[in-house]
DNA sequence: TACTTTGTCTATCAACATAGTAGACAATAT
DNA sequence: ATATTGTCTACTATGTTGATAGACAAAGTA
């Protein structure tokens, strides 16, 4: 498993979109070219990613002054994995153990590697598909405190 | 961390060389062509593939009539992971956390992510550092003789 | 010696993926 | 109306992958 900029930048804008996830204010938007900025995301290439997110329904959006994106559903109920598997494909080092994107193989039944590919899958996904946005969010917003402490000790 | 063809095709190569291994037989080479066809692999894609492992001193070579290729150390001391990064390079999921193929990222110090790419890069290194190719050869041996007196239940 | 067999080495290439950039358009708030 | 913000499609530069081609070098054999 690689993680493509694409993949990276799609979790950094969900992380900061679970930060601010608030399920009883409806209203509130985080706009593209504040997560362009915050997290270092080219803002053109972020739009299109933010297009993917939003027509798997991870996230939501509105047009027009004050517009801007949101989570559309609760961060503890989206995992990492699935994340990176709409960004980047499968997780699987090799097609031919790869649940989401199987391809048949000629030598399979008589192969020494594939279990060895099997392993190497479930070992990465106990990783991915055990983590929420709910979990990350929480350690960011950890990190956001601890910086912001840092920076005032300087004050 | 994804294994590409070249990657599959070495690791086939070296499969079949450690299943012929005979440190008393250092006269007996194994041909481009029987690898080739025997694994499955392109001829002229096998002979680059074949020429880093040389090069980077995994096997060596006997040119001429009768010549071919040999495994230049013990299967026992050679492990599937570098083998890998030899052929794919890093078998981290992004720069930021390889050891062989490290990147700087501004993000490092305050990023949620990266102790999560390091436990995913740990799982598999954990695997792929733990097998040799004795093991894969025995594991081949026996898949081979399973396979042969399968077929001979049907002469 | 001449010839066949086998590996060596370098160049080239088509197809695809990645990481963007550009610009016209649509909706929303004031 | 107008400014603001997201939408959508097209395009492009660069690199990687998975090969293929062909001239060359060495080793064995008649």
């Amino acid at each position: 498993m690689k993680i493509s900029y694409k993949g990276d930048y799609a979790i950094k804008a969900l992380v900061l979109l679970s930060t601010k996830y608030d399920p009883n204010n409806v209203d509130s938007y985080c706009q593209l070219s504040e997560i362009s900025k915050t997290q270092d995301i080219p803002l053109k290439f972020l739009e299109q990613i933010l297009l993917i997110l939003r027509n798997a329904g991870y996230i939501r959006s509105r047009r027009g002054a004050n517009g801007g994106y949101a989570l559309a559903k609760a961060p503890a109920t989206i995992t990492l994995g699935e994340i990176i598997r709409l960004t980047d494909g499968s997780t699987a080092p090799i097609a031919c153990v790869s649940k989401s994107c199987y391809q048949y193989c000629n030598f399979e039944k008589k192969c020494v590697l594939k279990p060895i590919w099997e392993e190497v899958r479930e070992k990465i996904s106990d990783v991915i598909d055990n983590i929420t946005f709910f979990d990350l969010s929480m350690k960011q917003k950890v990190i956001d405190e601890t910086v912001q402490n840092k920076e005032m000790y300087f004050i």
